[in-house]
DNA sequence: CCGCGTCGTAAATCATAGCA
DNA sequence: ATGCTATGATTTACGACGCG
């Protein structure tokens, strides 16, 4: 019973902001498809794994990606500029 | 579909992925008693008939298309409550 | 053609994590 | 602690497409 319990009230465990590296291989999805940032379900199971999140929680970090990027795009450039750099970097090697 | 528009300058985030139909309707929060009731009655049964949705909407105030609307969505979300309720608890 | 079904999403809003 | 804002999740409202 209190294993049943225990098991319960860590499914409703409270949100945490997601690791570094998932929001970096997110991010990193994002502006490099800033043309087109939707991913494909395939797309999004595997980002999911690769964050180790779940595809919901994937495709929730996209609406709201998108939805707060088109709200301020001043607000991300800095960040836009960055990621841009990091994947140039990353198809030089 | 999705060929329409694929050639965007990356340099010029003017980005054209804007949906915004400016005929929709603002998003307008439901009152604690209207979701009550819909979630009673979603408990009845999860699909609505016409007659029933018209009583509904007259009870609650809401248009029919709301209510049809509002019935769509809970089904999603208990399709989705059912996936992620699956394939975990167990040992 | 209609009308209601699902699916994916926009946009607003909620809840609270996390930090100055 | 306290206030505040960033962030993840949930709630309305549709468009696109499907089926009967």
């Amino acid at each position: 019973v209190m294993i049943l319990r225990s098991r319960f009230l860590d499914a409703r465990r409270k949100r945490r902001n997601f690791s570094k590296q998932a929001t970096e291989i997110l991010n990193e999805y994002f502006y490099s498809h800033l043309s087109n940032p939707y991913p494909s379900e395939e797309a999004k199971e595997e980002l999911a794994k690769k964050c180790s999140i779940t595809v919901s929680q994937v495709s929730n970090w996209f609406g709201n990606k998108r939805i707060r990027y088109k709200k301020n795009i001043g607000k991300f450039q800095e960040e836009a500029n960055l990621y841009a750099a990091k994947t140039a970097v990353n198809a030089a090697h | 579909k999705e060929e329409k528009q694929q050639q965007l300058d990356q340099s010029n985030p003017s980005v054209n992925w804007i949906h915004a139909r400016s005929t929709r309707k603002k998003r307008c929060p439901y009152t604690k008693y209207q979701t009550l009731e819909l979630e009673k009655e979603f408990l009845f049964n999860m699909y609505l008939t016409r007659d029933r949705r018209f009583e509904v909407a007259r009870i609650l105030t809401l248009t029919e298309r709301q209510v049809k609307i509002w019935f769509q969505n809970r089904r999603m979300k208990m399709k989705k409550m059912n996936r992620e309720r699956n394939g975990k608890d167990l040992l």
